[in-house]
DNA sequence: CTTCCTTTGAAGTAA
DNA sequence: TTACTTCAAAGGAAG
């Protein structure tokens, strides 16, 4: 199966990363993006402080309006999303200056197999075939140079609730490897380049990363067997999560419906052994925040996640594609690995 | 003790 | 093909 991809060259999650940057179809986005600071904190907390003032929504749900005041943010950007997608024919992505989606401008060099032209903003975003075996994205990784296309125009933005929801497109050409076994996987970072975030304040959240996040260039070609340290650690200091033995909070899911059977609840299955689940790999993002997590609370003091949370996704949105490509790249391989130990549960 | 919250992204399912 | 849903992490808060 050589090569079932067309679209094939991005990476599962590498074209979606860019589409991450919401909203800043704005100018005044476009400034808010660069000033992470600590008025945005202040916000967040002031808003986490101040639920019951604030909120005063007649409806029961006291904790959700205020969390809505929080979210004050990010559904505008929706929003704006919105807004946005419905402009796209207008030509409002003519304009290269459009900071947010600086990859809707790349030219088809970035798309692998050029199904877009640059004259349509238009994407022939392919979708991955959900109908697909998970194992045959273990099949041939063809694309040497794998471009993760950038292709996630904003036609890809989710027409949905606003919150954009790219397709990842073709796994196959990401996941596939060589008949024999495991991969080479070049990063494709190719297309990275222009950082459009400028670098932030301190709680403004943009630190440079550790080094122990090798540039995407360092494991430029890997085998999945190498990725995982002899203790299961990944190679870029995260704790594999998947390779982590239940802790008993959410090992109850084995989730990949499909993939994994999910013990049909049993009522109760209590006092059994537990089997080690291979939970859900971890997403960029959720790599991300893993990394940057104690940072943001070092820094902000703060302890509720879900504010962190927050906090950790502006900054996502803020990084520059070659820093979000260092988390698109490892969620690739904590997939491939995840798909090697579906194959093979011993396996790591 | 369990669930919610909050974020993004991957992947499955339903229509 | 699109829209929707679930689950990954995390830890305080609430029920």
């Amino acid at each position: 199966m050589p090569q079932l991809s067309s679209g094939g060259g991005d990476d599962l999650g590498a074209n979606d990363e860019m589409i991450s940057f919401k909203d800043e179809g704005e100018q005044e986005e476009k400034i808010q993006e660069n000033a992470f600071t600590e008025r945005d904190l202040a916000d967040l907390k002031s808003s986490l402080v101040n639920e019951s003032e604030i909120n005063q929504s007649p409806n029961s749900a006291v904790r959700r309006g205020q969390q809505a005041e929080q979210r004050g943010f990010a559904e505008k950007h929706r929003e704006h999303l919105d807004g946005v997608s419905k402009q796209q024919d207008g030509g409002m992505y003519k304009t290269p200056t459009y900071p947010g989606y600086p990859f809707l401008m790349l030219p088809d060099p970035y798309l692998p197999n050029s199904s877009v032209s640059p004259s349509s903003n238009k994407v022939s975003v392919v979708q991955q075939s959900h109908g697909m075996h998970p194992l045959t994205s273990l099949l041939p990784y063809s694309n040497d140079h794998f471009s993760p296309s950038p292709p996630h125009l904003p036609t890809d933005m989710s027409q949905k609730t606003g919150v954009h929801r790219h397709q990842s497109q073709d796994l196959s050409g990401y996941y596939s490897l060589p008949p024999g076994g495991v991969s080479q996987i070049t990063p494709s970072m190719g297309w990275q380049s222009q950082s459009v975030y400028p670098a932030l304040s301190p709680c403004g959240f943009r630190q440079p990363y550790p080094s122990n996040l090798s540039s995407a260039s360092s494991y430029s070609r890997f085998s999945h067997s190498l990725m995982l340290g002899p203790s299961g650690m990944h190679p870029t200091g995260i704790p594999h999560p998947a390779i982590v033995p239940p802790t008993g909070k959410q090992e109850h899911d084995q989730y990949d419906r499909g993939m994994y059977v999910k013990p049909q609840v049993e009522p109760k299955r209590e006092k059994e052994p537990k089997k080690p689940v291979i939970k859900k790999p971890l997403n960029a993002f959720m790599l991300y925040m893993k990394e940057m997590r104690a940072k943001v609370i070092a820094e902000c003091t703060l302890k509720e996640s879900a504010a962190i949370n927050q906090i950790l996704g502006r900054r996502w949105h803020a990084l520059t594609r070659e820093e979000q490509a260092k988390y698109y790249e490892l969620a690739r391989k904590e997939r491939q690995l995840h798909m090697q130990k579906i194959i093979n549960p011993k396996f790591g």
